[in-house]
DNA sequence: ATGTATTTTGCATACGTATGCAAATGAAGG
DNA sequence: CCTTCATTTGCATACGTATGCAAAATACAT
């Protein structure tokens, strides 16, 4: 039983044409009379015939491939990503190759492989490179997109949340309700995400002289809810929470419920990313949406329509707040 | 601004030899003398060359590609699931083309860019395929491994937890705590998954002449708890529940708590698959641990060691029972 | 029918790598 | 130094497809 691939050159014995005309049929635009066309599509048929890839991408130097790479993330957000990324490619004809790492800063070695397979582009979620890393991708000239994270010394595109204005929003609506002993749990604190909300919304409470108590988190569940079950238990019951994301919110979320806090009447929280589980029925949390979608999109023109991998481009993106029961 | 390939036509000019012997230094086992060998790494370094892998894979046959299509999923259990098949395919020098899918069942067209890539393998999670598309892939000789799915007309391998076993532990923990009124919420009524949890469960209890009731759930939060919910609203208090898996014990969970009673005295409740969720403080979910590790590392070894594609197997693996609050 | 414009087709070659074969080089032994 | 044998190298070709070019076939106008 031999590996049996059926190439051009097959079809085109069975159909009595060349395999050049069996290349044209495959070719969209190439020209190729209608008689001959449905001939050589029957034949294909019958044989189970498609074209390799492989060898269309060596002559094209069009390989349609794409590669993702995603760090170990708990964050269900990231999920939807990663579903939306394969869908809005495929959509436009590419193909994800896919990495999963556990580095916050991807190594040479894990984008290797990309190179090998000539990727068309490179996105990165939740994740960095460092800028010699970058510096090797762009001399292959493929261009890379940070999802989610940027950096002012990584010379390439990036797409994120405006961070910044969004927690600024938050950070005015905790104010306008009248709450003065407002705590912020941070994510990881190394991380760009965690940087531009932590700044925004501080930076807004402290033009009104209020200093935000600041707990360090690191994104997780665990984490968050520890900690806000200490400062409880110290004694501290702030008016408001706000979450570097949304499992970060819920952590203290079930944190508060333990205690017998009443949520929000005795201390609001707020979330952000907006994934599945905040709309649950037992959470209801109120949370910044990111524009997941739109963020994708803009993810993939700028990889896929960059003139210029020179002058990197670091888009943000509005989202918006969703007022569900952990607020007033 | 040329698109600059490096290729090793280019290190063997300026390294001195040919590119057979460029060539040779990156295959394995090729004969090719010490100095000879030192020379073109180096080049090959200070060009920032790497062998092309499509046109490796064109005259090898060997793409070292496996094609990974995943159902669209709410289940966390999912995303441990792709991290460990990126992961363990990795180290095996693999590279993982990936799909998303929204199909329970997958959809040729959806397969078709696996087949043009010349994958070596073809891992499907938690979705099946019609066994015509099975017969098309086998075509090109490329072996199927179905993940946590099997169904006795597609013939090709599976991997999946012992679920009928799982399920009738289960029950028989709940009868010896002396349990008789007890609940089972389903998960989508035509999976694999389901229909061994729910017959392992039903059969087991049937046996002890325990009729018990059947919710018929999807797998999801939402639906499991509001049907927790309206029984309890009408009146029924079961005394253990189990849920097809951890998010559908984890909205029943939610239900119970909202309604006020208390787990695990007043009713017990155990899930399936020991999702991240599961362990978090505040549900601190009893469940079944399925040997995510073990169950990857078997399809993966199924998929590419299988001499014969037309004996497939169906490996069952055996899982094991944690216990946390949700029961006594 | 003839000539011209247009479309369709096949030939040959290229993409970047791997490998059988033979030539060249080196090592070893007398 | 010559012979024998092992190792290393280059040449040529193949993988499956796309495409420029020229030949062939068709369409069209007269």
């Amino acid at each position: 039983m031999e590996k049996k691939f059926v190439s051009a050159k097959d079809v085109a014995k069975l159909a009595n044409v060349s395999q050049s005309t069996v290349s044209r049929v495959f070719t969209p635009g190439a020209s190729v009379s209608e008689k001959v066309r449905r001939k050589v599509l029957e034949v294909a048929e019958e044989l189970n015939y498609r074209p390799n890839a492989l060898a269309r991408g060596l002559i094209n130097k069009k390989t349609n491939i794409v590669g993702l790479a995603m760090k170990d993330i708990q964050n269900p957000f990231y999920h939807e990503v990663l579903g939306m990324f394969s869908m809005k490619l495929r959509e436009k004809g590419y193909n994800v190759l896919f990495v999963y790492t556990k580095n916050e800063e991807i190594q040479q070695e894990e984008i290797n492989h990309f190179l090998e397979y000539n990727v068309e582009g490179i996105i990165i979620t939740d994740a960095l490179l460092s800028s010699n890393v970058v510096a090797k991708i762009h001399d292959n000239n493929i261009p890379i997109t940070l999802f989610n994270r940027y950096h002012k010394d990584i010379p390439c595109n990036s797409v994120s949340s405006d961070n910044i204005n969004a927690s600024k929003e938050i950070a005015s609506y905790f104010y306008e309700q009248g709450y003065r002993d407002i705590v912020y749990i941070t994510g990881k604190i190394n991380t760009s995400t965690n940087k531009d909300r932590q700044k925004g919304f501080i930076e807004y409470l402290k033009e009104k002289k209020i200093e935000v108590t600041i707990l360090e988190g690191n994104y997780t569940y665990e984490k968050s809810y520890y900690l806000t079950k200490k400062m409880i238990e110290n004694g501290h019951r702030p008016e408001a929470i706000f979450g570097a994301n949304d499992i970060t919110a819920i952590g203290a979320l079930d944190a508060l419920r333990e205690k017998n806090i009443s949520v929000p009447e005795e201390t609001a929280v707020i979330g952000f990313d907006n994934i599945k589980m905040a709309s649950w029925p037992s959470y209801m949390l109120s949370t910044w949406v990111q524009p997941i979608e739109k963020m994708v999109d803009e993810a993939i023109h700028l990889l896929l329509n960059n003139d210029r991998v020179n002058s990197p481009k670091a888009v943000k993106l509005k989202g918006k707040f969703i007022h569900r029961n952990t607020t007033k």
